[in-house]
DNA sequence: ATCGGTACCTGCACGC
DNA sequence: TGCGTGCAGGTACCGA
């Protein structure tokens, strides 16, 4: 479901509620979302005070006192809560000295994972796309040869970008989301940097997109969905130029785009 | 090293 | 009503 915004939207929300609580029980019920030994890793947990919280591209990272990581990824499905009841789709329980933290995941693609070193996967994410400086992120885009969708999408080129904000960006920006990376005129890739980050900066303002069930850690939606472009809206006239917006399949997932205002 | 396809999951909307 | 199909904001892994 998240993508950088709503994650960071998440982020903010949570991070003052768990930073400086001590972790009194952990309770886990999935093994697919977490993969260790749900005892051992408890026992990692109890008694550990959380330090601070932040969000690394779409991961949500708790840092342990005196040592050690909780990384989130949300998937597809998965929903953070700081008070409400367990439901069929929890997966995860900390219960805090003062609050708790719920982890449900109705598809089970997201991970919970505590251990004593950053995940080396985090580690190697590419860049945050508020934080990369246009030179940077040029340098790293004439590197890659697949089409610029597949590459926004890529957490090793940038960390965050997910598919509704890879196709609203490039339809920004103007640019065609099978046009190869590497070939980009400097202009358009300017372009697209700017749309990365305008795009990304509006939804984080909104709080995160709401397309079905994204919900924060209040049950409040995010917004941002009136304001798509282009994503879902296969078929519907183009905002700029009123020609149907298309849908293509760019390494498996769903891409909209303009035909007529995004060129190659 | 990079790229594209596939696997991993469940729920929902849709047409018949 | 029930069933099959396609779709969904995620990453990991594999062979080319």
């Amino acid at each position: 479901m998240p993508e950088l915004p709503e994650v960071e939207t998440i982020a903010r929300l949570i991070a003052p509620r768990l930073a400086g609580r001590k972790i009194l029980a952990a309770e886990f019920r999935c093994g697919f979302v977490m993969r260790a030994d749900p005892d051992r890793t408890a026992g990692m947990l109890i008694g550990r005070k959380i330090a601070r919280v932040h969000r690394r591209g779409k991961f949500i990272v708790l840092e342990l006192e005196g040592g050690g990581f909780v990384s989130i990824h949300l998937g597809m499905t998965g929903r953070l809560f700081t008070k409400g009841d367990p439901g069929p789709y929890t997966r995860a329980i900390l219960t805090l000295d003062r609050g708790m933290l719920l982890f449900d995941d109705t598809r089970r693609l997201g991970r919970f994972e505590v251990t004593p070193e950053l995940p080396a996967r985090i580690a190697r994410l590419g860049p945050e796309p508020l934080e990369v400086e246009f030179a940077e992120f040029a340098a790293r885009l004439a590197k890659r040869k697949a089409r610029v969708k597949a590459v926004l999408l890529n957490q090793m080129f940038l960390r965050g970008i997910g598919n509704i904000y890879a196709d609203e960006a490039l339809f920004r920006a103007g640019i065609h989301p099978l046009a190869i990376a590497s070939r980009l005129r400097k202009d358009r890739v300017r372009r697209l940097h700017k749309a990365v980050v305008q795009v990304l900066t509006e939804a984080i303002a909104k709080g995160g997109s709401s397309v079905s069930s994204y919900v924060d850690a209040d049950g409040r939606r995010g917004f941002f969905q009136v304001e798509h472009r282009v994503y879902r809206r296969t078929g519907e006239p183009c905002v700029t130029c009123g020609t149907p917006i298309r849908r293509v399949l760019v390494t498996q997932r769903g891409t909209h785009f303009c035909p007529r205002c995004q060129k190659r």
